[in-house]
DNA sequence: TATTGAGATGGGAGCGCTCCCATGACACCA
DNA sequence: TGGTGTCATGGGAGCGCTCCCATCTCAATA
């Protein structure tokens, strides 16, 4: 056991040397893999760790390297709405397993409301993190060119809005709501309906986009990704629009409200209406029927953010990237 | 655009002294608050700063302090579960903007597998973390003791199983389920079923304690918080005791499994059978019909776990507390 | 044998901060 | 006038690490 510690009293390089019979550049060069080292040197320097139990000491690295090994994991949405929606989840799992593998420290940012958001800009500098991950974005955020200017790297999830730099990471949304849409017209479907997600969101918008390539302008409303806008979205639709024979929502969320109110109002599923959601979330297997839904590869978008962030680090990558990843119908009960 | 220089170069607390005419003693004082500086002094400080925007080197305080300032939210759950779980999602919420309220990083380490696990235990030292919050123990782990030997402050959630060490926040689980099942029984319910959750963790074993406490050695499916097992649980109640008129859920997510259940097999709720949940969370209000629960209070647990780990790291406390928490039967549709 | 170069090595300098001590300024009292 | 205590202040030391350069070793070559 390593004990007898004095508490903080963790081994320091300087001590490594020490047991080693080397000097401080040669215990920090193996601790930094350089191949400098000649091979009696490394298993000495080696042994000395083991037994002594080393662990570098971060803030010492950080101090001299400027690089805090630390990954921000921004998510601007409530905390509710946070761990309500199954594809944070989902992603932030993918992240997580990508950075703790890579030895990075991943922070998790919630934020909306203002004052934490203007607490979150402060935070954000080189001081007390290498790069951000950003979840969620909504409008036309500053935050990215902000944080670029800092020189903090950022990657975000979604095609930026309006401006055109930044990287980003996305799901081909558009093509994925159009498979669907296409999909229910070819099972003979006449009238269909989309619940859109919040069209301050590049997924929001580019799935109604999709919707719009095939049915040109179908009965739309409006909704936020939440169970209860999709309720309240279905409500309108059956109210305007009696004859709708189809129903594609913006996400397994909406559309597990829009079921609830489907059958509620006594229409079947599928028979009567037809139902596509987006994202092929666990909730999708749950539903009665099961629903058929648009997955989008979360885990590969989660990974793909780690892998261009950690290379903007590196510097290789100095431009702006875009990875969109290709989504897939996957057909169950409800369509 | 930025390159490979010190980039944003951030000013230092040299600079700011320089632009203040001061020593860099008094800057720093001015910065932690000290009363020993004279309102010149720290006038002239104060402005420096905001015409600088100057903003402390972490890694460099810490060098000094021994203090991070980091707190390792650590989960011993599959990231699924994880999400899956309101129960999370609400307690990290309220940790979160208490730890970000007092300039505290909170980073979230999500651990199961063994290897990540492995890589966790290496992780959690004094110099990377102040403490750490542990969330869904299992069993006897020996986790807590191998970080109390480290001197990392931890305090968890759910009374320790088997070793009487450690601070921990937990609900009053016993006593919430014995309100419910007493409930259940004043309706004239005769035949009172119990879900339970997993057995080896703390939450688990006290809510079917309570149960117990009133109806003995009832019918018990187990089941493990998630509503598959709810499912399957309630399942096996059905074949077993075809007479049961009530059950009882450790989870509201098993719960819903169960309500999935006996609709399918044609059960009223809550005519023929009535059922209960535990943790009020937001599923609850949307099942059909609206199911009645234990509230547990999720917030304030989650502020109780952040102040007991501060009054560790500030030695106000050097011993074991343990905060319970009361907590109340929510009467829906349900039950 | 003398010279050269490649590779391994040790250790000084310094990252930005806090801690602490010596010093200075000042008011008050004998 | 000198002595004393209080409070504000400046700045050296040092936290543990990486960077970098001067130095050393040794084999290959002239």
């Amino acid at each position: 056991m390593t004990d007898r510690n004095r508490g903080a009293g963790r081994p320091t390089l300087e001590e490594v040397a020490v047991r080693a019979g080397v000097g401080r550049g040669t215990v920090s060069r193996v601790v930094n893999g350089s191949a400098q080292v000649s091979p009696r040197a490394k298993a000495a320097v080696e042994d000395a760790i083991a037994e002594l139990g080393y662990v570098p000491n971060r803030a010492a690295r950080t101090l001299v390297t400027q690089r805090t090994d630390s990954i921000a994991l921004v998510i601007f949405e409530s905390g509710e709405r946070f761990f309500a929606e199954p594809f944070f989840g989902r992603i932030v799992q993918s992240i997580s397993s990508v950075l703790v593998a890579r030895n990075l420290q991943m922070v998790l940012m919630i934020a909306q409301a203002p004052e934490e958001r203007r607490r979150l800009e402060g935070y954000l500098t080189r001081q007390h993190v290498d790069g951000a991950l950003l979840l969620s974005l909504h409008g036309d955020d500053p935050l990215p060119s902000l944080l670029e200017d800092r020189a903090v790297a950022t990657v975000r999830v979604g095609r930026p809005m309006y401006a055109d730099r930044g990287t980003y990471v996305d799901a081909d949304n558009r093509a994925g709501a159009r498979e669907a849409v296409t999909y229910l017209r070819q099972q003979g479907r006449r009238r269909i309906a989309a619940i859109t997600g919040p069209l301050d969101m590049a997924a929001g918008l580019a799935r109604l986009d999709g919707y719009r390539d095939v049915v040109g302008d179908g009965p739309v409303a409006f909704g936020d990704f939440s169970q209860e806008s999709g309720e309240a979205a279905m409500l309108r639709l059956l109210e305007q629009y009696p004859d709708v024979d189809a129903v594609f929502a913006a996400s397994d969320t909406m559309a597990v409200g829009a079921l609830r109110v489907l059958r509620h109002y006594g229409r079947r599923v599928p028979q009567d209406v037809a139902l596509i959601g987006f994202d092929d979330s666990a909730v999708a297997l749950h539903t009665e029927p099961p629903l058929t839904s648009v997955d989008q590869p979360i885990a590969e978008m989660g990974r793909e953010m780690v892998r261009l962030l950690l290379a903007k680090l590196d510097g290789d990558d100095t431009g702006n990237s875009e990875v969109v990843l290709p989504t897939r119908l996957v057909i169950r009960g409800s369509a």
